[in-house]
DNA sequence: TCTGGGGTCCTAGGACCC
DNA sequence: TCTGGGGTCCTAGGACCC
């Protein structure tokens, strides 16, 4: 446990719709959405479109008629142009201090230890920097933990005048428990749907009644996750957020289809091709799976259509990063748990229980490479760096296999994709004089 | 007609062992 | 006949986050 230090917590407001903005100047002041992957509901929305009622995932074809009724614009996710900006972004705040944690594509904490002078107005400093050098307008919360940080943060968006930026770490005790009774206790960070109404029953309404709250007896009733949650509110930092370089313990790629889709093959396509992508962060990363699961499913929102959801984990007799191989495995997984007659709405992967690449556990089954400097690319290595290579250089998709398709006809439907501005040479904006 | 995708950590319970 | 108690490992599922 270590003495608390100052930490920030910087975001992007709205940071999807406010990455739009920075092309088209002529979206400000007016409602925006982005849309999910198959522009299936809202997962951004600007304040003008929250305060129209739209909702954090709301179904698009709920809210379409504000297309008409209210000006709304939406557009589908483009992920491409958002993780650039999240790059500037991040790039410009860490320099302005050297512990830099980056949490999520909008988000990061830095730690302002060391800052001299008053911290509202440093970070004041970093939020006109990221106005100016990306376009994007952001709110900063600073406290002594990460939840007190993130508590800030929810409250310099909840107050305009505070000019986007909450400072508790430098308050009053009495000024700070006022400002914590007035937010909910489900606004707190680590307290979600299903805690909130529990927390309600025993009489913890605010985030203050939590603060009050005896960790111990929160780690008996409820968890020792909820019990660090009540003392990072108190000012004792017990939260671990890892290194950010550390590589990822699972990776997962899955999709809604465009349209339900029946045929064995057309499965066999899409699982191809997740399963593909999946292998390429996998050898980004330097890994190598052990297992790999498979899932497919019917739509839970309609249950009339003969629902089905089934998975299979397949374990490798040896840790790979070559797709050929996973690719392999994860159909032999299909085939084991495909039921014909179904409308299947979704299907992924997940990579499990990964090695680092340069550990060689060999499979007691297989044939030892051949004599002394015998050529033997067990991982299939040499050619997966090169399609790794080709589809990075030339987008995704330039070099597959096969068995993924070519039509691909169950895959997304992207019908109000904008350019990605920064990061296409064909899709640069020019600006003409 | 139309409802996202990608992660982490913790806990409970079963199998198995001594 | 009597039918303990503690430990580990694994998995599935639940809770949270963005």
């Amino acid at each position: 446990m270590s003495a608390p230090r100052p930490v920030a917590l910087i975001d992007g407001n709205s940071f999807y719709c406010s990455c739009e903005r920075v092309f088209r100047p002529s979206l400000d002041g007016r409602p925006v959405i982005t849309l999910s992957n198959n522009d299936g509901c809202a997962i951004a929305r600007t304040a003008e479109a929250k305060a129209l009622g739209i909702k954090m995932g709301q179904p698009w074809f709920q809210i379409k008629h504000l297309e008409q009724d209210a000006g709304l614009v939406a557009m589908s996710a483009n992920f491409e142009l958002y993780a650039d900006l999240s790059d500037r972004m991040m790039t410009v705040i860490g320099q302005y201090g050297p512990d830099q944690h980056i949490y999520s594509i909008d988000e990061c904490f830095l730690y302002l230890d060391g800052v001299r002078g008053n911290l509202t107005d440093y970070v004041q400093q970093i939020r006109a920097r990221v106005l100016q050098w990306v376009g994007i307008p952001t709110c900063v919360g600073i406290g002594a933990t990460y939840t007190q940080a993130k508590l800030a943060n929810h409250i310099a968006k909840k107050r305009p005048h505070w000019r986007s930026v909450c400072d508790l770490a430098s308050m009053p005790r009495g000024a700070m428990a006022t400002l914590m009774r007035e937010i909910g206790v489900g606004d707190v960070w680590g307290v979600g749907r299903r805690l909130a109404p529990r927390l309600q029953a025993l009489g913890i309404h605010s985030a203050l009644d939590l603060a009050r709250a005896d960790p111990a007896a929160i780690a008996k009733e409820f968890s020792v996750v909820l019990a660090r949650t009540v003392r990072e509110l108190r000012g004792t930092p017990c939260i671990d957020l890892g290194d950010d370089g550390t590589a990822k313990q699972q990776i997962v790629t899955s999709r809604s289809f465009g349209r339900p889709v029946v045929d064995q093959a057309e499965l066999a396509e899409a699982i191809t091709e997740f399963t593909s992508r999946a292998a390429q962060k996998l050898r980004g990363q330097g890994s190598k799976a052990s297992a790999i699961q498979v899932f497919i499913r019917s739509s839970p929102f309609r249950p009339k259509d003969r629902p089905y959801s089934a998975a299979t984990t397949i374990r490798l007799t040896s840790a790979t990063q070559d797709s050929t191989a996973l690719v392999n495995a994860v159909l032999a997984g299909l085939r084991a748990i495909y039921r014909p007659g179904v409308l299947y709405a979704k299907a992924g992967v997940m990579l499990m229980d990964f090695q680092e690449e340069h550990i060689e556990q060999l499979d007691l089954f297989s044939p030892a490479p051949a004599g002394p400097g015998a050529a033997r690319d067990p991982g299939g290595t040499a050619l997966m760096q090169t399609v790794d290579h080709l589809n990075t250089r030339f987008g995704r998709g330039a070099v597959r296999l096969a068995s993924a398709g070519i039509e691909q006809g169950w895959a997304n439907r992207q019908e109000r994709l904008t350019p990605a501005y920064t990061t296409q040479w064909g899709q640069i904006p020019i600006v003409r004089a």
